[in-house]
Formats: structure tokens, sequence, C-alpha cells
DNA sequence: ATAGTAAAACGAATGCAATTCGTTAAATTG
DNA sequence: CAATTTAACGAATTGCATTCGTTTTACTAT
């Protein structure tokens, strides 16, 4: 008893233990990720204040483990490839994702992509007042997309529909991860090719 | 005891009264609901499986309770209003929203609003296969609009930003309410303006 | 009418899960 | 080497959702 030589807890081995079950099973209790780690409940406590803050540990964890892919020169695309990065890392874990909008907590791996998406917007020329509506939406439209992902299956089911416009569209559209993905690039791609109306001319052109 | 005459519960009267806490503290129990209906939290079990079922209830009622506006003649201009009106229905009650996203069940309230917005897709000359798509598109955009709603303050403190450019546009921003229902606006104004490109051209012009 | 069934309340009991607190022993620090 | 802090344990508590059996009453069909 007492203290280890070693210590069996850290805040990263906590979040990792609770997001291997929230990936297999969609919930964690403190009891399972204390036997996960051969250790009673009550030993968490020394680390984290509560079921909350493990679930901030695993929007830290998730935005960690996720690389950040090189930048390229046109800021459109550079949006592109922040913002896909971005779906990736609730992509990657989907039943967490209901999770991590319950609990409404900004993380600094958060703020510091919309430092990213700034300095793309910014240098694009869209103006101070502007720039944190158009993070919002960009925001919005991933978020709201990850959540896409979380539920694909039984949304759509075409039980309830009451035209056959739309369940033709259901029947058109696939299942899945697949038409998650397709939605989300089709977004993109209308939001991103909307955004140079709200950046001033480059000079040189009409 | 026994039955009474007339029912003392309902699942609207449930319903009500749990929205009616969460509204109030963005939360409720069992016992808080059976309490403001006079009644014992077993009851409740008499109308409705538990509490996932309340939730679901909740969402029903959210959407019953908001009135469907006129439909424009233009489609992007019918678009506009649903949406809005989709986005309002949430607007209502911030507090209850992350719950309905951590219950990924689709009613037949937010089925029904799919069928309106594929007609209007439809007759605008957007492809089947693309319908599905373009909804998914609207309906991500929105769910993230109203979880923007539902954390407004704490998510845009700029204490964890590092560029001067994110924390003048922070600044520039304002707060609340207001700065939401802004970036909605523009980000409503965005899609539907791109939307347009994915129509086949309208007979009489290039 | 009346018998039978279903509805809708109650109250007690269960069980689970998060959290708190006191204790212990070892590691760290001065 | 003494004092403090760390990090484990285990027991206790609390709150909550949910289940079940009971009771009385309303409905329904003969």
């Amino acid at each position: 008893m007492g203290r280890p030589a070693t210590p069996k807890l850290s805040v990263d081995k906590i979040a990792a233990a609770a997001l291997t079950l929230v990936d297999a099973k969609g919930e964690f209790t403190l009891g399972e990720v204390a036997a996960t780690l051969s250790v009673r409940p009550s030993s968490i406590y020394n680390h984290l204040s509560g079921k909350a803050e493990i679930i901030e540990a695993m929007r830290a964890l998730i935005f960690a483990e996720e690389p950040m892919p090189a930048m390229p020169e046109d800021w459109t695309d550079a949006l592109r490839v922040l913002l896909r990065r971005y779906r990736d890392v609730f992509a990657r874990h989907p039943r967490l994702i209901p999770m991590l909008t319950a609990y409404t907590v900004s993380s600094p791996d958060v703020v510091h992509m919309y430092d990213d998406i700034a300095t793309v917007l910014h240098s694009a020329g869209i103006a101070t007042e502007q720039l944190l509506d158009v993070i919002t939406v960009l925001d919005s439209f991933v978020i709201g997309s990850a959540l896409d992902i979380a539920a694909p299956d039984q949304v759509w089911d075409p039980t309830h529909a009451r035209t056959p416009i739309l369940v033709a569209a259901i029947a058109a559209a696939g299942q899945g991860r697949a038409r998650a993905d397709r939605a989300f690039e089709l977004g993109l791609g209308l939001i991103l090719g909307a955004l140079p109306t709200l950046a001033p001319p480059v000079h040189g052109r009409g």
C-alpha cells in the first residue's frame, strides 16, 4: 500500500484508458477506467477532479494524436487542410463526439486551431470585424459534420419520410462513413468557394 | 390512491415540466420532474420508458412550439426561412441543445423538416444523387450553429489565444446571442449563395 | 349491470456510479 | 534526517434512475 515507486496513474493514462472504453462501448465509468489501470476509482481523484475533467483530457488527447499537416500556399487550400484535420480529430473517435459537445468547454487545442485559422483569414484580407464570425461559421460546420459522423444510420431512416423525393435521395446516398465524408467535402467546397467574396479583390484583378 | 379520475401525467406534461427545468438550470432529474407535477418518480414510467425518452419528448415539443412560416417563391429564400426556423427551434432552449446532440435519435419532426428541404432542393434542380449530401451540409451547419449558441462565452476567451490577430478579432466581435446570430446569418448567406452552382442553369441564361 | 382487463397512481427496494474522506506509506524536498 | 507532499487504498455516502408489486379506479365487452 501507500505511494508506489512509480505512479500507476497520470492524466494521459487515464484519458487513454477512458478513450479506449468510449471507442469500444460509447461510454465509460470511473470504475471501468480504474479497473483498466488496475487501480481503485478513488485514486483517479488524485490526478483529476472528476468525470468532466476526464472528458476534457480526452479532448486534449485526440488533438495531440492528430499530426499537423503542411500548409499549402493558397489560403483557401490552407483552410481546407486545417478544417479537414479538425474534423479528422473527431472522426477517429465518433462515439466521443456527443460527450465533447455535451460539455462545451474550450480546450487550448481548439483555441490554437482558431489561431491558425485566424492567421490564414487575416492574410487573405478578411476584415477584423468579420474574422470571428467567419471562424464561427467554419467551426459550426465542422462540429455539425462531426456529429453527423456519430449518428449515420438511424437518422437517415426513410420510414418517417413523407415525400418520395426524400426517400429517393436517401436511397441514392450511401450509408455510414462514406456518405458523411462526401457531404463534408461538399460543404467544405461550398463554404470555401464562397469565402473570397468576403475578401477584398487581389491587386491586378477586378 | 389508485388510478385518478383525470390522469395527472401525460407525455406532453412531462416534457414541458422537464423543459422548464432545463431552461432554468440546464439539467433535470426524474425526481424534480415528478415534484413539479406533484407525482412520484415511478409514475413517470407509466408514460415513458425513461430519461432518454423524456429528452426525445422535449425534442418533439420544441418543434411543435415553433410556428411554420410562409414559404417565399424563390427557392434560396425558402431555404433561408426553413433553416432559420430550424435553428430558432433550438435557439429558444439553448441549454437543451447539448442534451439533444448527446442522444442522436431522429424524431419525426426532424425528418419532416428534411422533407421540406428536399422538396425545395428538388424543385431547384438539385440532382437526386446529391440531394441528401446537400441536406446534410445544411443540417450540419444548423446543428453546429445551435451548439454555438449554447456555449457563447467561455469558448471565446482570448486567454489562450497566441496571435494578436485572434485577440483583436475576439475583441471586435460582440458577445453572447448577438454574435451567434450574426455568425449564423453570415454562414447561411455563404452556403445559400453557393448552392446555385450545384443546380443546372435556369433556361434563358448561360 | 357486471365481470374482467387495462391504466395510472403509489411506495419500497435495488443497484449503480460519482464523489468524499481518512489512512497509509513512500517519495521528494529542504 | 525531518517535514512535507504525493499517490495509492478502502470504506462510506449520496443521489439517481429504474424495477416491481400493490392498489384503486376507469374503461370495455358481454
